[in-house]
DNA sequence: CAGTGAGCGAGCTTCCGCTTGACTT
């Protein structure tokens, strides 16, 4: 027993001073922004090196008040978000341990922040603690850093602290202006309030706009070569204004001689566009694979966390020169040395940052990759843009056709294109397959003084556009020209404004509208009406109604803040500030002093902003009939508020508009709530509620289906809906995978988030990489009965009463 | 969360930039 219980105690002791050597081992601990990067350093420093991430940034101002020390000149005050106390905890311990502490967040103001941060957070000591920097994550670049640490720049974190104090100060002071003067819960800022000027902005600019008309006019003409017809198009260079003259050219061209001219043949090249930026990948994909900006990133931080690619929020067009020899020894390989062109790219975008290197494949080799669909779509769509970017220029050469006509002095002209050597544009030509395949103008070997054979010719009358309205991506792109917003914001940001109804994501289908079109074939002129729907906006951003109010309420009393160039000139100012050149709190109070001002003044004297619009007298009782903005959104209002007349009120429905609502649109919103007679005793009602139509029996609801109308609805279907819900009882709308006869309080359920367990009306989370269908009981009642996986019931924040 | 449309009143909403999971029917 005894020599037991010794060989227990010897044991433990060596486990134990096995653990104590294990905690003072930590030679070096480097800090870095992201787990993956942390993953990828560690391979490169070896085992002297322990490399952790923060998250991001790891302290904030406080969300609930204003963090800002007005009174002592801005001093921020700074707290650890809830999410982020264990992780910080842990880093503090294990910086205690450390002999040395490195700081290797980006070389940026956020990442100069971040490492300011953590020193503050960690209680970090200034002679252990060193700040490196690298923009690509390759051994050479890391190991270069480390012989050259530095300590962190103030100046630097004092220009984020201004960027920082600036944003809140003008989202926390003009977003409750909104809420008193529009509608609650309403958002302004910096970023996102420009973003809905520039839609509504360019709304206007369609509602204004003036279709014009002209003729284009075609001539096809046919040509015998090698024994066989061919046929090429040539176009009047100017168009013709109106259909008399349409007319009046083609009856020229009856009996006309149809000769070439001139034939000119230039050479010009083409150069590859340089590699993705966020911005730029966005516009891409959104252009080529048709995804909103939000699964575009989704998509590259998968492809990033599975080493991939490299970081997907950067603003820089920069390869490293261990890119750089990749791309060039795959383009070496693949296509020959005749296609290689080392090229460095010069970022052109305002106030970019440049802390990290263009995306682009890690290893130049995967022209591929294994994995779902997106994420093969989106890596290849990343490989060829960067391949490209490393390629020669492409060779072409225009062919510019003149044609006679000997009837008059017009001459129709016919381009086309030709290219002699393909450089970049192999790798281009190969994704474009499996597009709708669009032949570039086929041009036949003819010479000057060629006779054509004319086929037709066609006067189609053409209308002028409006100016196109904004998808995702080209309102980001936009966004990027004027310097506002961030790699890692854009997405966020559109989705910010979608989520605070300023803008709404819409296919909207055109309207139909004929056009003239004249042919003249076989010396005969014929006359046709067509007709063709135009206008047709798929996948665009639209204002709302709330978006323009609020607009338009921002430009009148913020202009400052809405300007275009508001961003721009306060980076000139962070810059600044960044090389110490003036102070940051003074900055801030040049700046807050006249904005503040601004804000009482409009709190006080302001008149609330409705966007209300006179609709006509209600028939019957000549009240008038208002259509505005009401405390919940769009509404049409009967009557104005006396002491004695409570006004009558109803909402909007989504797909309506202040500006364009009829009186008899509007009459027909106070057909709901509508009566639709006993049901067991008890009345039902129809109407819309925020999830739709639906009818109301017992306090209780059941909406109705898309092909129900509300107005027209039957008290049998009402029933029908009723009786089907009461049938179909609690579980109707969840999905059961599997369920288990030998234990029915154990279910698998699909739902939003994938599938997971429930027992007993408690839900558990199943662990990754198990797959949910194969599970045995025995199996899930081991996941059950396993604390980790018991889901974390959300504190429901919203006070009661 | 299936109404409401004010303001004596209770209490709440909100910014931009860094980062990933956790979220739950």
């Amino acid at each position: 027993m005894i020599r037991i219980n010794g060989l227990k105690c010897f044991i433990l002791s060596v486990y134990l001073q096995k653990l104590e050597t294990i905690q003072i081992m930590i030679k070096n601990l480097v800090i870095v922004e992201s787990p993956a990067k942390a993953k990828t350093i560690e391979k490169f420093l070896g085992k002297d090196f322990t490399v952790k991430s923060s998250f991001g940034h790891i302290r904030d101002l406080s969300k609930t008040q204003l963090g800002v020390d007005l009174l002592n000149n801005f001093q921020p005050t700074y707290e650890v978000p809830k999410d982020k106390t264990k992780m910080v905890s842990e880093l503090k311990k294990l910086a205690k341990e450390s002999e040395t502490v490195w700081l290797a967040t980006d070389e940026d103001r956020e990442g100069e922040a971040i490492s300011w941060h953590l020193y503050e957070a960690l209680g970090l000591k200034k002679n252990k603690t060193h700040r490196i920097v690298f923009h690509e994550i390759t051994k050479t670049a890391i190991t270069e850093a480390i012989e050259k640490p530095r300590t962190i720049d103030m100046n630097i974190v004092n220009a984020q602290q201004a960027r920082r104090v600036l944003d809140r100060l003008v989202g926390y002071e003009l977003s409750p202006v909104l809420w008193r003067k529009v509608k609650p819960s309403l958002s302004a800022g910096r970023v996102q309030s420009v973003a809905v000027r520039l839609l509504v902005e360019r709304e206007d600019e369609i509602k204004v706009f003036k279709s014009t008309s002209a003729f284009k006019v075609q001539a096809i003409f046919l040509v015998n070569e090698n024994e066989k017809t061919t046929s090429f198009t040539a176009e009047l260079p100017q168009r013709l204004k109106t259909k008399k003259e349409a007319l009046a050219f083609l009856e020229k061209c009856i009996d006309a001689v149809f000769t070439v001219y001139d034939i000119e043949k230039t050479p010009f090249s083409k150069s590859p566009a340089p590699p993705f930026t966020t911005s730029t990948l966005q516009q891409e994909a959104s252009r080529k694979l048709g995804f909103p900006v939000a699964r575009t990133m989704q998509v590259a931080q998968q492809l990033y966390e599975a080493g991939y690619i490299t970081y997907m929020r950067t603003d820089s067009v920069n390869l490293s020169n261990m890119a750089l020899s990749m791309a060039k020894d795959e383009i070496t390989n693949q296509f020959g040395s005749e296609y290689v062109k080392t090229r460095k790219y010069q970022t052109k975008s305002k106030g970019a940052q440049e802390a990290h290197e263009a995306i682009r494949p890690t290893y130049f080799n995967n022209q591929t990759i294994e994995g779902d669909g997106q994420n093969k779509k989106l890596y290849e769509l990343i490989w060829k843009r960067a391949i490209a970017s490393q390629m020669s220029d492409a060779k072409l050469e225009r062919t510019t056709i003149t044609i006679d006509i000997s009837t008059t002095e017009e001459k129709f002209v016919s381009k086309g294109e030709k290219i002699l050597f393909e450089g970049f544009l192999k790798v281009y030509i190969e994704s474009k397959d499996d597009e709708d395949d669009e032949s570039s103008e086929y041009l036949p070997s003819i010479s000057k003084g060629d006779k054509l054979n004319l086929q037709e010719i066609l006067a189609i009358q053409r209308f002028s556009q409006h100016p196109p309205r904004y998808t995702e991506a080209s309102l980001v792109k936009k966004l990027e020209e004027l310097g506002i917003g961030r790699p890692s914001t854009y997405a966020p940001t559109i989705s910010t404004i979608q989520k605070r109804e300023y803008v709404v994501k819409e296919t909207r289908t055109g309207i139909s509208r004929s056009f003239d079109q004249i042919v003249l074939k076989n010396n005969k002129i014929k006359e046709e009406t067509k007709t063709e729907v135009f206008g047709t906006e798929t996948n665009k951003l639209f204002p709302t109604d709330i978006g323009t109010v609020v607009t338009k309420f921002l430009i009148e009393n913020f202009i400052n803040i809405l300007d275009y160039n508001f961003t721009a000139n306060v980076e000139k100012e962070f810059d600044d500030v960044a090389q110490g050149l003036i102070q940051w709190n003074s900055m801030i109070a040049k700046f807050y002093a006249p904005f503040h001002e601004t804000v009482e003044k409009t709190i006080l004297h302001s008149e609330k902003a409705s966007g209300e619009r006179l609709l006509g007298q209600e028939p019957g009782t000549g009240t008038n009939m208002y259509a505005k903005i009401g405390r919940f959104g769009p509404i049409i209002q009967i009557g104005e508020k006396t002491d004695e007349i409570k006004p009558r009120f109803a909402s909007m429905p989504k797909d309506q508009s202040i500006e364009t609502i009829t009186l008899e649109q509007a009459l027909e919103l106070f057909r709901l709530p509508r009566s639709l007679g006993n049901f067991e005793d008890l009345e039902m009602t129809v109407a819309v509620g925020r999830f739709g139509p639906y009818v109301k029996h017992d306090g209780k609801f059941f909406s109705l289906s898309k092909t129900d109308d509300p107005y027209e609805v039957s008290i049998e279907r009402a029933i029908e809906i009723i009786q089907k819900k009461r049938e179909g009882g609690e579980t109707s709308n969840k999905t059961i995978l599997k369920e288990f006869p030998e234990n029915d309080d154990v279910k698998i359920m699909n739902g939003r988030y994938g599938a997971y367990l429930v027992y007993k009306k408690e839900n558990y989370k199943i662990p990754k990489g198990v797959k949910a269908e194969n599970l045995s009981l025995d199996a899930c009642i081991k996941i059950i009965e396993d604390p980790e996986s018991k889901s974390k019931k959300k504190k429901f924040t919203r006070k009661s009463k």
